[in-house]
DNA sequence: TAGAGATAAGGTCAAGATGACCTAAAGGGA
DNA sequence: TCCCTTTAGGTCATCTTGACCTTATCTCTA
């Protein structure tokens, strides 16, 4: 490795934030303040600093942009993007990263964005010119990332404030994959599951019908065995038009 | 996102290409020729130019240094590393790259590295100083990656020269695994998968035994149903020290 | 206060998948 | 020709899955 490939490139950390309001899947937007796209919706994100690593990077700019604590939240790296000519600016390369977390108060504005706000995934979607640079395609990935975490991994339980029940779990699962789930079926796997939920011994009283007890989050991160979005009563949701 | 913060930071693709020789899993390593590191062991990889993407520099990388055709390989991106001392020249991101590929030559020496050889992973793994930077964790990172890429798609079959037979499939799984799986059972989950694997028609005689039908990869690249190792016949390997 | 409505727990049952094991088929080599 | 090897494919008990039903326990309304 040489000295001469050296190109000084600039990185930048970009979010996919997800969240679950009124039984729909949510992403933060920011409106952008300055040129390019000036005006335009993006995903949160900003320049990588001297000292810190990506993972830093991510939840800084979760902090500064929309003033949620990143320690509620679910984070993983998605991946890097890096296409020449992404970035009008020059070369940017940006890092995307998924967050995941439960219903999240309304963000307030950062300061590098003139506005943020939480908007519906399907009409994100529907509309492909609403996003800047090459955004609309790290949310498209950042989704299917997020569909299929939930098959084989835990992380469901990030979208639930603790404690939940097992129906807040289950639409979950039913907001994301757009399916409807059969509740019974639904209970059986998700607490044989090894170690993916905790019974806390109370029950939730608020709503009408049968108290439901509450859950917490067990210390599973795989899931075992999984629980995939094929045959499972596959009535397809009939309410918005399709995310893909 | 305001220009102050652009850091000028160097960007490097690493590859852990991995593929199978003599009933073992091996990871291509380059001896540096040049500091840091100078003389010890490392993963494949150079510096990101100009006008290429971080795929396009990951292949060109493949061919310069390993001789190797990218073409023929399964290539997918791993994760970026991005710790700040992680490369003792400075600040250097590294997005790596796992590349699988059937029984392949002996690579011909590159130009940035002195000498490039096929390594069992186990004894890469056995001697935990031998591999320069970070690339020690990015190589169990995609150990990782691929064992679980092979319960839920089909790239097991990148690793068998085609056409291949399901007793060579078999051994991918049973290698990458490091399990014994039972071979009746192994060919009624695969040749049930859904468009997994395609007959030729052919049959291989070349072996003492019953000949084996030839089969080419299908169109599929997800499995379905997966093929979990959990309970799969875990009669564990006895050869060699333990992986993870 | 009694019932209606809502929601959850949990059972049943047929169909399918899985793990363990066995037998038959089809080649090469002694 | 008779073994040895390797593959194809069957069997069977057990477990899982999807579909559906009944019962339990709350709130709300008449």
């Amino acid at each position: 490795m040489s000295r001469e490939h050296q190109q000084g490139i600039d990185v930048t950390v970009d979010l996919v934030i997800l969240t679950i309001r009124d039984s729909e899947l949510h992403a933060l937007l920011v409106e952008r303040g300055n040129e390019p796209y000036r005006g335009r919706q993006a995903l949160p994100g900003g320049f990588l600093r001297p000292g810190e690593t990506l993972e830093h990077a991510a939840r800084r700019e979760l902090k500064e942009e929309t003033g949620l604590d990143a320690a509620r939240l679910h984070l993983e790296q998605l991946r890097a993007y890096s296409e020449p000519n992404r970035d009008p600016r020059g070369r940017v390369i940006t890092v995307a990263f998924l967050a995941l977390g439960p219903d999240l108060p309304i963000p307030t504005a950062g300061t590098d964005a003139s506005d943020a706000a939480w908007v519906p995934v399907p009409s994100i979607l529907a509309e492909p010119g609403l996003l800047a640079f090459d955004h609309l395609t790290i949310l498209r990935d950042a989704l299917e990332r997020a569909r299929s975490q939930l098959e084989y991994t835990t992380v469901a339980t990030a979208f639930c404030p603790e404690p939940f029940t097992i129906s807040d779990l289950r639409k979950v699962y039913e907001t994301v994959w757009r399916l409807k789930l059969d509740p019974s079926n639904f209970r059986r796997k998700v607490t044989r599951a090894d170690r993916f939920l905790e019974a806390t011994g109370e029950r939730r009283l608020t709503e009408p019908g049968r108290p439901a007890p509450l859950y917490r989050r067990g210390p599973a991160h795989l899931l075992h065995p999984p629980l995939l979005r094929e045959g499972h009563l596959a009535r397809l949701h009939t309410t918005t038009p399709a995310l893909r």
